[in-house]
DNA sequence: CTGTATCCTTAAAGATACTG
DNA sequence: CAGTATCTTTAAGGATACAG
């Protein structure tokens, strides 16, 4: 995020944060990750990010141990997947305020059948329930008419390994 | 943070949160706001930002709902309060994964006297406790030469009414 | 103290074409 | 398919001065 020389010296956790992943894009492409992209191109084709920026920014998720590079797959090391109550958190804010119709999208713990909450834990087992065990529903928030492309192509997220029509 | 265009017709509850608190120097101003900060020169001073970006995020936070202006002081709304799980969560996430020595600062819940977890929630009353029931204090991940000017100038975050020395 | 306005410099975004 | 390279435009950062 380059916030400049002075953030490093504040010592603030949150600011170290945001320059591993506060820059434009970033946590979009982690959230895409979340849901089981891996190729360069299916991360193009769901953000329709120019190439240079992509690349740009998978380099720097390599290099931070966000994502790790197996051959030409960008996969979540322990600390990419330690990301998502906070991008499951995010979203659900983005919800609540500013959507007027509800979430777009509904997440299900697949071995309790229940939606998690807003912090990403199941009621029923009162875990954070981490996104290759959950299943993605077309929410109230999506307009009805459509289809959901992402929730249509795929139940668990982690079926999500083609590009997906937007 | 203008995303452009293909967001806003993506449906994505993350872009749309991210359009409110995704750029540069939002959160972090969002977060002094948590800890008490209300004016225009102290969250200038705190964050060393030049004038005319802060006076754009200000505007900016107070159009999307985040902040209110009351006389020149900028007061969190709750839509703006509710973003305090996901800071602290993504703040800790800093910690666990670009720390050495662990986090920078502790937060303690005021009632029960027990440091919050990393989702923000007390261990004692199972509540996530909202910034202003909460005290500071320095963490190991601080230089432990230097006295943390913000530890040290308030026990309770809202207490940070003054503009401290960095 | 709380901003706005100006000017300059740098960096990032976007579009497009090209290579392994 | 997976990127690089180039070019243009736009936005942001930093310094400074000025007004309510």
């Amino acid at each position: 995020m380059a916030l400049g020389k002075d953030y490093v010296k504040q010592e603030c956790s949150l600011a170290r944060a945001l320059e591993v992943v506060g820059e434009r894009w970033t946590l979009l492409i982690v959230r895409d990750a979340l849901y089981g992209v891996r190729r360069f191109g299916h991360f193009q084709t769901h953000l329709d990010i120019p190439r240079a920026v992509l690349s740009a920014r998978l380099q720097s998720l390599v290099d931070t141990g966000v994502l790790d590079k197996q051959g030409h797959d960008y996969v979540l090391t322990g600390t990419g997947r330690d990301l998502w109550p906070i991008v499951h958190s995010l979203a659900r804010w983005g919800d609540r305020n500013f959507s007027d119709r509800g979430p777009c999208r509904l997440f299900v713990h697949i071995g309790c059948s229940e939606p998690i909450d807003a912090g990403g834990a199941c009621p029923a087992c009162g875990r954070v329930v981490p996104p290759e065990e959950l299943e993605i529903h077309p929410g109230p928030g999506l307009d009805a008419a459509r289809q959901d492309p992402v929730s249509v192509a795929l139940r668990s997220p982690h079926r999500l390994l083609e590009p997906v029509p937007v």
